[in-house]
DNA sequence: ACTCACGGGACTCCCCGTTGTT
DNA sequence: AACAACGGGGAGTCCCGTGAGT
């Protein structure tokens, strides 16, 4: 008559079981407006398990930052950006790749959304966003040079500016794309920024000519 | 010429005073972590006057949709635009009146923040704020069609597509600004858009070839 | 352009949609739940025209019980049995003629729901709701003395007791109904309150013995 | 053989708390006016003791339904007419047993004052009530019918409508007494009763006729 | 390491009543 | 006599956090 062996404790599985939760209740409602009941519910815990792990619903928020953000956003980008052999290839396979089916434009970007939300409102939030999309900049900037360097990309094109110009047109079109609800402007969007990375191939590798320096 | 003492009871400035007090709230909290208790002290008024004149919280923030935000963007944009003679100088200058001081950008774009969060929430927040950026992108797409048949836009172009990538451009560089909490960026982005719109003239006109399409 | 002579103001009709209005409300919804807005919306009035008339919600309700519920008893009950020729006959079709359908007995007693609720809350309440009860027992005693005096009714029983058996047990019939929804339980009941009354002829005029004194 | 100190955290305890406080106050407000604040002052709790127990006032309102006014009636009526030999002493017997005192009388049948007020307005409540007059009825039933096949009780009766009747009256005094605050007529009511009952008994074993077949 | 019961502070909404006005 | 605008006090609910216990 002995108990079966039930689940066995494993903090860091009950850890990563509370930020792969928290993640998805902060994605759905904002961080302020989600419950943490709701969290809990969706982990399977109870409250002791959560203030074990994390201090506060903060705490909660800015480890969803550093330890499911930071590393989506790392893999989805800067691993195969580190790869890449040509990185406007691996660019442009990149937002190939992004869904246009509703579930998905409707939530939007993790990282744009948690900082659109609390990068104002709170310095300790604001500071780790501002780390994930200087880490995403730097990646792709970093590539580009690679590429600069070895006559995949035009030399005569600032990489830190047009890493910014990328992301922010980017996150720009998810935004109209998750308010109107429509897969076609965020087609759109895709179609543009591919057309842009062809411009970043150097002069003589192709017919057309640079748009913005 | 005096002006009456008034202030009491003009049902019309209370309203808007509740609008302007609560675009402030949710421009700055969010709407729903706004706190109407702060909205009516900002307001100097009760919780009377608030539930006078509108039904509830989620009511109160369709009406800043649609009396405050809505009215800023035609201000901001549209008037500009239906007047303009040269659509593309009008959004030039516009683009170059955005402030980049920290006062400005730490807040974001308040449309946007707004629809960030709660469009995938509340479908009657959605509908009001799509509707917002869809007169948006259509003033501009109806200007840019203006300036084609007048010769001052460049007639290989599509007028919708390119109001849509400004938008998104614009917006995704606010969002940047507002997180990195750095006036650069936003300087940057002012001047890959001024160099875009520049590339929306006729060839003759000018020796640049356009970008994109 | 002589503006329509509209409704002409007179104070009395004002005064009645009032009280009607708030006694179907305080019928439906019991008078501490009961909204004056949803009064004065029923009514099509405003604030101003009740607490013109009424000093206040208590004051309204203490009108309500005395101009229309004392009212309606005398209508229904005192009126006829003062009119009677035999009184047994006469409580006989009073009994006979209340509604066994549902949007009938699913309200209940105005008079007894209103007692049930306030009477232990509100002394202004309870002796005006005692007024009427006691004006209801000393109409059906009377007219029973009457009887009694006439020969029509037994000499061997109280009347003031009889009445007051009489209506706690009517009343005491419309409870079950409310709340089971079954018309059948109220017919029930009429059955077995006209049998009783059908013991309290005098001896010699019927069969029947007396149940209880 | 001491008892622990105790008096944390035990839930059934916490529990019983808040009901038998909720039921006090539902008794002397009405559920609609009752204040919550009011429950958890009597119970000595605060306001997470309650939301962890209970979903919402409803629940609480339902919850005391079931589990103190039910039980109520079980143990005054339902045991020991379960238990009895002759049901017509043992209904005779709980009937005398009822208190004319002014404090018991001035807040009624706490069945019957939840019944009035809320079985028209909230289905959930009317069922749960009906429940309970059902159980009552049926109790009261099945004891005469004992009685009728045991020949304690005369066979020319309807048990289900004796029970009515029986129930329809006790409710119906309660309610007048309630008002009027005089205990004489709730005497009269439990002459009436008694002498009712007598009458229900087989006509060998005592002089007496029946009133109502 | 984790559970359960509970504390307690808002926040939104509801609604009675008042005031200035026509 | 009646209206519209507003004052203002809770009421019920929500939800973050704590602490004893296992």
């Amino acid at each position: 008559l002995r108990q079966a062996p039930a689940r066995r404790r494993i903090p860091e599985v009950t850890r990563e079981r509370l930020l792969q939760a928290a993640f998805e209740e902060f994605y759905h409602w904002g961080f302020q407006s989600a419950d943490l009941d709701a969290v809990l519910a969706r982990a399977g815990l109870t409250k002791g398990a959560l203030y074990h792990h994390f201090a506060s619903k903060e705490a909660l928020g800015h480890a969803v930052i550093e330890e499911v953000i930071a590393p989506g956003t790392r893999e989805h980008w800067l691993v195969p950006l580190a790869r890449a052999v040509d990185p406007i290839e691996t660019l442009i396979g990149i937002i190939e790749s992004i869904s246009v089916e509703l579930p998905a434009i409707a939530g939007g970007c993790p990282l744009n959304n948690l900082s659109q939300e609390m990068s104002s409102l709170d310095e300790g939030f604001r500071q780790r966003l501002a780390a994930v999309f200087e880490a995403w900049g730097s990646g792709i900037a970093a590539a580009l040079e690679r590429g600069q360097r070895r006559g995949s990309v035009r030399r005569d094109l600032d990489p830190k500016d047009t890493a910014a110009f990328l992301i922010a047109t980017y996150e720009g079109y998810l935004s109209l794309a998750k308010n109107s609800r429509d897969g076609r402007i965020l087609q759109s969007g895709k179609k543009r920024l591919g057309q842009f990375l062809e411009t970043l191939r150097p002069v003589n590798r192709g017919p057309r000519r640079p748009m913005i320096s």
